[in-house]
RNA sequence: GGACGCGUAGCUCAGUUGGUUAGAGCGCGCCGUUCACAUCGGCGAGGUCACAGGUUCAAAUCCUGUCGCGUCCACCA
């Protein structure tokens, strides 16, 4: 048998790919033996829209890895695929290809836009799909499944008319980040904060004085607080009524003391605008007080802002600060003012707070079946290590995002997404959830006067329950129960890995730990293990939205698929970011080759015509101690210490240390000293069936090793040496 | 303001519970191609493991402090 000089990716990866997913191991159902404990990773689900990047390439990786080890050890592997729809992010994306083309979703009919969107994301979902292939998933197609299918939403309004009917989720007048260019809400996690220097005001406001960087959501300014052991306002007290000056007139203004209030800070007075601020609208809830709204959904100031109604904030900014220095108000101007303003993660407009209907989801109240609060549940899981979140740092990280968790507002005013099932009563008010839309009478009132809900879920509602929600779909599709025998929720549940990046720990792991507890009161998985970001050569944050992400498939053009693979995987701890070097990959390319010239070496042995059959060569089967060189020995020894080691590391979560050392073994101590070692050897003949022999089993150990990490060179130079089986279901090697 | 992390060879980074001469990729210097591979081989240069203390028989690794860098969370009217 002789081998090309080089290896050629290009030649393999296709081929070699068809031949796995035609062997149907990829499904568990079809895997061969008998396999009875199941291994399970869900996938992560990448937004269908979205070209594949780097970070999709070290996810596909890593889980690659872990489920082809996990496989090749005679687990029941499962690893589940699927697509997400990604609501707001790829609203986003939508609109700005609307934009190019010089339309606007303001100017569309919903249903219109819905189905342009959906066409868009279907047709690249395939291409995210087939990207997906090309990176060696060997995930289970034939269990593969959209965020939006119709199997998923009803799981999905499942559980929102449960924690509905539980009291955990409500419909409340509360302050919430409103993004102007987006029209809609979001949560605190998508938006962002940006320094920016701003002029910063100094304002009379009758006997007080006071500041702000927003003149524009002073005009419903009639409350005045201070903390109640400030002296300097001894003579003030609380519900205190004083007339004075402002800007649009006369004014009534009332004394609120409150402890909420800085002394140190300023002159230790403020005025409050209660649907425009956090602070402020808490304060407001607190004392009873009236709370009017500025600024309109679109940023223009409402009547009450008299001559400047209709204008833009930043517009009508100056024009307030000039009447006010016309009336004396103004008493000085600190242009140089650094502060943070919240801005919108997408398009970095400013956040509005807003007093504006949504639903939430009661984070810290107890369920009522007496187990504790959505979030105690979380953290007890974590604590206990029913979740075991990889690397200290991050479980630190996110117990401290846990213990200060708010309720989650879940109700966005976009249209890509699930719709929230809710109708409304126009004569009683009172909201229904129809999650089937057969509802067509109030049952409170008997009105058929209803109205639907126009928002959507927030994305990470609904794949917050991805976990169970894919298994649940799985046998919804097979016409299964989940309790039935044999159905993948009863057998795949709950999962074993959840591997994602650090990036949505809270966005999503959280939730989902949340999720599961609540619907099925176990843990959605046993482990978290978190990925770093992968960054571009400026060390820069590769996103959709910035535009800067590197095509992988270029590079696997270039060096294929395996020496991606393995330089991403080569240096990469669990959770650090890495910077990928064209360089690393090229020299990946390389070891592959290495290892394709080692099997070109021993293959070409053979054909020289030893006195060994074949079978000798390919069967692989320790060599016997006696006859062994020194040199034979000590290879096997070493091939020992790095299977041990490697399945040590695999099973750890140390991926990279286990490819260092595979790597350090072929090439420094195969490669270099015993096949070097083995050309003096076969000199001699009595030596030439032991050195062969020990070449041999030494060449399949290696292939096994290394096939999780290089599933394609490995599996065809396997398929070289005439092996009954494929490489991707042999046994990992034991010593 | 709160929390977390990092500082190791010219560059990019590994180094799990403290234990022999601290590693990899790329780069660099010299030598070597009929004999698996020039996508290669051999030899080599290059690190006071940020700094200062401490614990220990033993510290890149644990503790304290200093300097420098970064990330996340929250945000002052």
């Amino acid at each position: 048998m002789e081998l090309d000089k080089a290896y050629d990716h290009s030649k393999v990866e296709e081929k070699i790919y068809k031949i796995w997913e035609d062997s149907g191991f990829f499904n568990p159902d079809s895997l061969p033996g008998d396999r009875k404990e199941p291994y399970t990773i869900i996938m992560p689900p990448p937004n269908a829209n979205a070209p594949m990047h780097l970070g999709h390439a070290l996810f596909v990786t890593i889980e690659d890895i872990l489920i082809r080890y996990k496989r090749m050890r005679g687990y029941k592997t499962l690893w589940q695929p699927g697509t997400d729809h990604a609501g707001f992010e790829t609203q986003v994306v939508f609109e700005k290809k609307l934009e190019k083309e010089g339309r606007s979703r303001f100017k569309m009919q919903r249903e219109e836009f819905y189905k342009e969107c959906w066409d868009f994301v279907q047709s690249n979902k395939h291409i995210t799909e087939n990207s997906l292939r090309r990176l060696g998933a060997s995930c289970d197609w034939s269990r593969n499944i959209f965020t939006l299918d119709p199997e998923i939403v009803k799981v999905v309004y499942a559980t929102f008319k449960q924690m509905f009917n539980d009291g955990l989720i409500y419909r409340g007048d509360r302050l919430g980040n409103w993004c102007f260019k987006h029209q809609t809400a979001l949560s605190d996690l998508e938006t962002k904060y940006e320094e920016r220097v701003e002029p910063y005001y100094y304002l009379k406001y009758g006997p007080f004085a006071i500041s702000t960087s927003r003149p524009e959501t002073k005009f419903g300014d009639k409350y005045v607080v201070m903390h109640p052991d400030d002296k300097r306002y001894e003579q003030y007290k609380h519900g205190d009524k004083l007339n004075l000056e402002w800007i649009n007139g006369p004014i009534t203004t009332t004394v609120i003391k409150d402890q909420a209030v800085d002394m140190t800070f300023g002159t230790g007075v403020m005025t409050i605008t209660p649907w425009h601020d956090a602070v402020d609208f808490d304060l407001a809830q607190k004392h009873k007080l009236d709370k009017e709204q500025i600024i309109d959904k679109y940023g223009k100031l409402l009547p009450i802002a008299g001559e400047f109604a209709g204008m833009k904030i930043l517009a009508a900014r100056p024009l307030i600060i000039e009447k006010l220095k016309q009336k004396g108000l103004l008493e000085k101007i600190d242009e140089n003012y650094k502060h943070n303003v919240q801005t919108c993660y997408k398009c970095s407009t400013l956040i509005e707070p807003q007093i504006i209907p949504q639903w939430f989801v009661a984070m810290t109240k107890p369920l009522p079946d007496s187990r504790p609060s959505l979030r105690d549940m979380a953290i007890k899981a974590v604590i206990e290590k029913k979740v075991e979140i990889l690397t200290e740092k991050f479980e630190k990280t996110f117990m401290h995002w846990m213990e200060n968790l708010r309720d989650w507002p879940i109700s966005r005013q976009i249209w890509w997404g699930i719709p929230i099932p809710v109708k409304y009563c126009a004569d009683c008010h009172e909201p229904i959830v129809d999650t089937e839309n057969i509802i067509s009478q109030c049952p409170k009132c008997s009105s058929a006067n209803l109205t639907q809900d126009t928002d959507t879920f927030d994305t990470w509602f609904s794949s917050g329950q991805w976990p169970f929600a894919t298994l649940m779909a799985n046998d919804a599709r097979k016409g299964l129960g989940i309790k039935d025998q044999g159905s993948d929720f009863n057998t795949y549940f709950p999962t074993q890995v959840m591997e994602t990046g650090w990036d949505i720990l809270f966005f999503w792991v959280a939730r989902m730990i949340m999720f599961s507890y609540y619907k099925t009161n176990k843990p959605p998985f046993e482990k978290v293990f978190l990925h770093g970001l992968v960054r571009d050569k400026d060390r820069q944050k590769m996103s959709k939205s910035k535009g800067n992400v590197i095509d992988p498939l270029g590079v696997i053009d270039t060096y294929g698929t395996d020496a991606l693979r393995f330089a991403l995987i080569f240096s990469t701890a669990a959770g650090n970011d890495i910077p990928l070097a064209e360089d690393k990959i090229k020299g990946m390319k390389h070891f592959a080759n290495k290892l394709w010239n080692i099997a070109r070496y021993i293959l070409a042995i053979e054909d020289v015509g030893t006195a060994l059959e074949p079978s000798t060569i390919t069967g692989g089967s320790r060599p016997s101690p006696t006859g062994t060189t020194p040199a034979d020995k000590q290879i096997l020894a070493k091939l020992d210490v790095v299977v041990n080691s490697a399945t040590k590391n695999m099973e750890s979560f140390n991926l990279h240390e286990a490819a260092q050392e595979i790597y350090h073994f072929v090439w420094h101590e195969f490669a270099d000293i015993y096949i070097e070692a083995s050309k003096e050897q076969l000199k001699n003949e009595k030596l030439k069936a032991s050195t062969l022999s020990t070449l041999n089993f030494s060449l399949l150990t290696i292939l096994k090793l290394l096939h999780p990490f290089m599933p394609f060179v490995t599996e065809e130079i396997w398929s070289k040496l005439n092996q009954q089986q494929l490489l991707m279901v042999a046994a990992w090697p034991k010593n």
